[in-house]
Parts: C-alpha cells; structure tokens; sequence
DNA sequence: GACGCTATAGTAAACGTTTACACAGCATTT
DNA sequence: AAATGCTGTGTAAACGTTTACTATAGCGTC
C-alpha cells in the first residue's frame, strides 16, 4: 500500500521521480539530462527513484519544451528495396551517432503518398529531413524546401537548390556502364531502362545515348525497354528482348534488379551468359555477387549518400552552414558477366 | 508590413492560424482533426489560414495533450539486411494505415544497442512496439513485456509472453528443409548454421539433427559450420566445406544469404550445382529466384509477421484483446538448386 | 414573450518536460 | 564584519496542442 504504483495503468512522470527522490522536478531533468551539477546525493536518490519507477523521459515533452524532437525524418519509395534498405541503414547510423531517432516512411512511387508523407514527417517537427520523392512536382517540392531549409532531397536534381540535392551522375554512371561494353567490342546494346517518370532514368537514357553516339553506333530503338525496375520487371524485358534476339549482344540495365532477373529468364531460355549475351548493372547491390556469372556493375555510392545527406540536413537544421557534401562518383565493378569481343 | 509572417524562423502555430481565420484555437483544432461540427464558414476561414501559413499540427503537442503519439517503434538488427527490409515495409503499412508513422531503430546484434534502442522506443511513448532483439537477456526482456503489455516480440519466444511472440517453427521448417534434401537421395548433407546467439540458430539446428535421426543417418560434426549468416559468412563456410568435399552432397543452410554465397564461391572453385552439390535455403529472399541455379528454399513468411506483429501491438495498446495471430507456416520453394539423386 | 432545445463557438486547464530566474548557504575576500 | 562569488537547488512560466465545460445565438413551441 505505498505511495508508488497507485495506478499500475499510467506511465510515471518527473514528478513522481522527484518525489520519490525527494528534490524538485528540475533536479531530475538536470540528472537525466546531465544539464547542470548536481550533488552527488541528490543524483543518487534520483538515479535509484528511476530505477524503482522504471521511469523515461516522455520524449513528447521534452521534444515540446526544447523545441527540438530530437527525431530525423526519411522518405523513401519503399524499404524492402535493397536500395533503400541501404540507405535507410546509414540515415538511422548517423540518426543514433547523433542521439535522434529515426522516423521512416515510404511513398511507393504514389505522389500522393509522397506528398502526405512529408506533411507527415513535418508534423512531427523533425530536426532533419532526408527525402526520396520522385513522384511530386518540383512545385510543391520547391515550396517544401523554401520552408524547411534543412529539408535534404536524394536522387533529384531541383533547380534553385542544387546545394541541398545529393545525387550521383547518373548520366555519367550510365555512360561509363555502356561504354565499358563497347570497349569489350560490343557495338549493339540494348538497353533496358526504368519506366518509372523519374529523371534519373532520362538521365540514364542519355548517358545510354551519348555513349553510344560518341562510338559513332546506331540507335535501336526495338532493344530500348522501360519496365518496373524490380525482379519481374526484369523478366517482362527478357521476353520482349527475345524477339530482337539477333539485335544486340550485350544488355546494359538500369538497375541490378532488372539486369539480374533478366539474366536469369535469358539462361532459362538457354541463352547462355556472357557467352552469348553480356549484361552490366548498375548500383553494386549485395546480391549481384552472389550471382552466377556474377554482375559486373556500377557502384552506386547509397550508403555514403544517406550518411552525408543525413549529416547536411543536421548541421543546416543547426544553422551550421559549414558541411560541405563530397562527390559521389561511379566506378566500374568488374565482375563475370561481360565477354571481351576483341579478345578472339 | 502585416502580422503575419513577423518571424520567418518560426513555425505558426495554432494560435496562429485561429488569429488569422479569426475563430478560436478550438475551432482550428476541430478543423483540423475533424473531431467535431463546424460551421462551413469557420470551416473555409480555418482551412484557407493554415494554406496561408503553411501550418501543420504540432504531432509532439498533440501527443503530449492526447496521451497518444501516434507513432509505432519497431527495432530490427539492421535495416539493410533484406529480411528486415520486408519486415519494416509490412509494420510501415500497417501503421500507415493506421494513420502512425513508423520509428525504426537498429540493435545490430549487440545487446547494449538493442536495450538502448528499446529504452529510446519507450521514451517516445510509442503506440505499437515491435521488438526483434536477440541478445538481450530474456530477464531484461521480461521486463520491458510486463511494464508495456503492448509490447510485441519478433523470431524469439520469451517463457510467459508466448502469446505476444510471433514466429514461424524454426524446428519445422528446417526439419522441412533437410527432409527435402533426403527425400532426394542425399545421405550426406552439410549444414551452415548461423553463429549468432540466437535461439532460431539452436531450433534449426535441432531440426537438421532430427531430420537426421528420423532417417537413420550418421551426424558428422566436420560438415556443421556456424558463420555470420551474411554474404561474408557464406564465403567463409564454403572454405571451410571444401576441405571435407568427399563428406557431402547436399548442403542445407541457416539463410538465403549463406546458401547464395556459399553456392557462388563452390561455382567459382568449378564445384557444380546442383550436380555435384545440391543446395537449400531459408527465407525466400528476393534474391534466392535469380541466383542461377535458382534457390529451392523455405519461406519465411516476414511480410505476414511484420504485418501481424504490428496490428497485435496496436489493438493490445488498445485494450482490444481480440485479434487473434495467425499461423506462419513454412512452406518449401521448389527451385533449381537441388538434384534428385533417385532419378538415375 | 418565456422557455427549452440545438448547434456552434470560446475559455482555460491539462499534458510532461525544460530552463530562466531567484535564492539560500557557504567560503572567500576586503 | 560586511561584501562578494560560487554551488546547488527550487519555483514557475513556457512549449502547442486537446477537450471538458461553459456561453451564446437562433429557433420553434406553448
């Protein structure tokens, strides 16, 4: 019949740890906080009080009287995809070296998911935003980012502030993907390309068409396909491939998704790889290693990204304009999957 | 020169938007929340305000007055793993719809992260928590299950919280997994376990073993290999085996990962699959049905339990003690990777 | 015209923290 | 002995919402 626990239902309050610790509420935040000194007795008496109480602080609370909810915000199309799965990894390691927890939402490429997201997020007063929306309008996204000037885009280019956009050249990355099966002697290349209505795939489809304008090759239009950059749509390409069988000798993919699955149904259909056909991906996915030929392919630096747009996105929401992002750059991972023409 | 706009660092608040649509800040908040009538008139004079300043409800104040936060903790190892990328996708959609969002955090194996995490989960007054920690001691576990009756616990039975667990029968499905092998003909089969501390590691081992011993065959420790159950151990593991190759025919692993990894380093070192040596899985990743061989393996059905888990959570914050989990069975994935040593 | 009812709207007290400010006690300086 | 400074502590006002309670206007009924 103590004074504690008197209703088992309800969370313990500072209150009822200053109490039990006998000093004032100011004291228990100073301790927990580690705010100020405090003497050793009264730090003692507040640390067993917690203890007995099972007390935490209500972060709400404290997110309220700080003025700073100590949470990070991220948007991302969907987390299952290796890709974001990624890059949510290192947001929530930077997140937790800096004492903030991580907020997670996805957008599944719906604009008015991504568009309800951020409002989401924003809501909950997050003091860093790293946001993935391909799918919005630079409008509306350009006012988000008028607003919050710690908002951080990823994998988009906006006009006006390109200082807060963190991205690869995916044009560049693209243009070295293809050019490296050039050098290997293959003059027709397909090219298998995101359908999604984002720019880094017109900016893949450049990178595609330059490369091969500079080498002085013809366009095919039959062997450019745009499909869902997952597995299955990886699959549909092979299908749609096979028909232009005699057309190209290697496939340069959008991503290691499509170029995996579509390897796969080319050597179910008998098709023999790189022997017959070359692939090269792009992103250096966990799982293009393990594939059988194993995936040559473009590193896509996403862990780096996350890490520093994370990073950006703290240091502008702290009014510290000093960090500056690096440079992302693509390299080329040779692996199995390419077959040098020039070599017989 | 109006009132507006008086401090362009500041976020509006209600005040704010009620100063503006001249109505009180209960009107705004009924608004703004739909939680009550109002008249079309305040209702457009509101609506039209916050579009003006851009303002959304503060989620922390509002969590603080409502004694719900509305958001949902879910602790994984890590995030980029593909097996928890599925998991959190499911818990965000589910909290998603549910109108909460999702606070993810990363224990990374390491018991003083994992308690970490949760204590910060539980700071953030979570309304759902969903905890996959496998290094913590069940005591401190125990703990946290009885002080939070909402808490869920994910691939680990906790003695006296059974019914807040939710898992597939690691024993079953591994059981499944080597009968299938011996089904086939295999007489010698190796096993690579995962070497973390966990009890999925011991209850799939328990049901290599059983599987063994319900048809008679010898258990050969040389062929029992524990690796961290990513890419990395798998390569490790395949070292390791191919200094017993005589010993076995068939291998049966912990995860996807293992056996993919495992599979590409005997492919690369000329050992044929399934030829030589035959393969199976667990989990089902994304990855297993491009791998060439594709991956015969188990599911694991993560969706369903991120699904699950996160919709007992929520209903037990509640006190709706109704829903009821379901069954998550293992089913076996018939692929490419295994030979019918029968069939000649 | 008095009355009661309904429909809207407003007032102000919570919610659980942090922190500016005040102050008491004590040691040191003058 | 008085003045000063330093330490440790407490008090109470924010922070931005929600919501119980109260107030008022409009209207129909008797």
């Amino acid at each position: 019949m103590t004074d504690l626990n008197q209703n088992p239902e309800k969370q313990p309050t500072i209150r009822d740890v200053a109490k039990l610790a006998q000093v004032s509420v100011a004291t228990v935040s100073r301790v927990l906080n580690g705010t100020a000194k405090v003497s050793e007795k009264a730090r003692n008496a507040v640390l067993k009080a917690q203890r007995e109480l099972g007390f935490y602080l209500n972060a709400n609370a404290r997110a309220l009287a700080q003025k700073d909810s100590e949470v990070i915000g991220v948007l991302v199309s969907e987390v299952s995809d290796p890709y974001f799965g990624v890059m949510v990894r290192s947001c929530e390691e930077i997140a937790h070296e800096h004492g903030k927890a991580l907020l997670v939402a996805q957008g599944f490429h719906d604009p008015v998911r991504e568009q309800r997201a951020i409002e989401n997020l924003l809501s909950h007063q997050c003091s860093g935003l790293v946001i993935h929306a391909l799918s919005i309008p630079d409008r509306v996204l350009a006012r988000y980012m008028q607003d919050f000037p710690y908002m951080v885009i990823i994998n988009r280019v906006l006009p006006g502030y390109e200082d807060r956009c963190v991205n690869i050249n995916n044009f560049q990355g693209m243009y070295l993907s293809v050019s490296t099966l050039i050098k290997n002697g293959h003059r027709k290349i397909a090219f298998i390309n995101s359908s999604h209505h984002i720019v880094d795939a017109s900016e893949r489809l450049a990178g595609y068409l330059c490369a091969l304008r500079d080498h002085n090759l013809d366009v095919n239009e039959n062997i450019i396909i745009s499909e869902l950059p997952l597995l299955e749509g990886g699959a549909r390409a092979a299908q749609k491939l096979m028909a232009f069988r005699g057309e190209f000798t290697a496939v340069a993919a959008y991503n290691d998704a499509l170029a995996a699955s579509c390897m796969a149904t080319f050597e179910n259909a008998g098709i023999k790889v790189p022997d017959e056909v070359s692939f090269i991906g792009f992103d250096n996915l966990f799982l293009s290693s393990c594939l059988n030929p194993s995936l040559t392919t473009i590193t896509n630096p996403v862990d780096d990204m996350g890490a520093s747009a994370t990073r950006l996105s703290l240091a502008l929401y702290h009014h510290d304009y000093s960090y500056k992002l690096p440079e992302f750059s693509t390299i080329l991972i040779n692996r199995k999957s390419i077959r040098n023409l020039n070599a017989n």
